[in-house]
DNA sequence: AATTATATCAACCGCTCTGGC
DNA sequence: CGCCAGAGCGGTTGATATAAT
C-alpha cells in the first residue's frame, strides 16, 4: 500500500499557471486572508489544481513582497554565509530576506553560486578550499567520480563539520576579492537593504502592499471578464507589471 | 539560418514535520 | 503514545530562453 496522494489529481490542471488561474487565486486569498487549509483553497477558488500547487504559486510567485530580479552582490554574501551556517536549509536561508522565497534562493544557490564558488576553489558544501579537502587514499577516487557528492549533505550541523562564523567572513573576503576581478554584470540587480530585509512591520503592510499591488494589476488587466492569454504579445506576468510600472 | 549545448527557473514529487485526535 | 491528515520543505525535472557552433 503506498501513500495515499495529497489530493485527488484526477481532472486537475498541471504546468504552468495561467493568468485566469492566478486571478482565481490572488482574488481569494485577498477576499479571504491567510489561509488556513490550502487543501479546500482550489474548489473554493474555483481552480482545478491541488491546494499544493496553489500553496507554492501564492509562495513563490504571486505574494506582492516578492522582490524578483536578480541577487544583489550583498544578497549572495550572505547566502553564502547562510548556508555555511545553515546548510541546504532553503527556507530558513529565504527566512533572512525579505521578497526571496526558498525556491529562488536553492534555484540561484544551484545554477550561480555553486559555480563561483568553485571557480574560486571552494567546495559548495563545506565552503572550504577543494584542494585542502582531505583526499584519503580510500576517498580519492571516490571524489573524482562523483563531483555533487559531496554536496549532498544536507547540514553541516549534522554533519559535525563546524565553520566558524571568522571562517566564513575570511573565505568572504577572499571570495569578494577575487569576485571583483570577474567581468560579472549587476547592473541589472534590483536594490536591496539590510533594513529593509529586516523591517518587522513587513509583514503587517502586507494587506495594503497586497492591495496596492491588486489595484496597480487591475489597472492594468480588466480583472472581470477578460483575461490576456500567456502566448498573446504585450501581456506581462504580473510581477513585471507592478515593476515596469504599467 | 539551423542546430546543438547550456543556463535558467517554475513546478512537481515525495519525504518529513507538526498538530489534532 | 500512536495514528493520521495536512502543511512545509528540499531535491529534481522539464520547458523555455539564450549562447555557441
Amino acid at each position: 500500500m503506498g501513500r495515499k496522494p495529497c489530493c485527488d489529481k484526477v481532472g486537475l490542471k498541471r504546468g504552468p499557471w495561467s493568468i485566469e488561474e492566478d486571478h482565481k487565486l490572488m482574488n481569494f486569498i485577498f477576499n479571504n486572508g491567510t489561509i488556513p487549509c490550502w487543501r479546500n483553497v482550489p474548489k473554493l477558488a474555483g481552480l482545478l489544481r491541488c491546494g499544493k500547487s496553489c500553496r507554492l504559486r501564492w509562495i513563490n510567485y504571486l505574494r506582492p513582497d516578492l522582490k524578483r530580479g536578480s541577487f544583489t552582490e550583498s544578497e549572495e554574501d550572505q547566502i553564502i554565509q547562510l548556508h555555511s551556517h545553515l546548510g541546504n536549509r532553503w527556507s530558513k536561508i529565504a527566512s533572512h530576506f525579505s521578497g526571496r522565497t526558498d525556491n529562488e534562493i536553492k534555484n540561484h544557490w544551484n545554477t550561480k553560486i555553486k559555480k563561483k564558488l568553485k571557480l574560486l576553489g571552494l567546495d559548495p558544501a563545506t565552503h572550504k578550499p577543494t584542494e585542502n579537502a582531505e583526499k584519503t587514499d580510500g576517498n580519492k577516487k571516490q571524489e573524482e567520480s562523483s563531483e555533487t557528492k559531496s554536496e549532498d549533505v544536507p547540514c553541516k550541523e549534522a554533519e559535525g563539520i563546524q565553520v566558524t562564523v571568522d571562517e566564513t567572513n575570511d573565505l568572504l573576503k577572499d571570495y569578494e576579492m577575487l569576485y571583483g576581478s570577474f567581468d560579472l554584470d549587476y547592473s541589472h540587480a534590483s536594490s536591496f537593504s539590510m533594513e529593509e530585509s529586516n523591517n518587522p512591520s513587513t509583514s503587517a503592510q502586507e494587506a495594503d502592499s497586497l492591495k496596492q499591488w491588486v489595484d496597480c494589476v487591475d489597472s492594468f488587466f480588466s480583472w472581470g471578464d477578460h483575461f490576456i492569454p500567456l502566448e498573446e504579445e504585450n501581456s506581462f506576468p504580473p510581477w513585471e507589471i507592478s515593476r515596469i510600472g504599467i
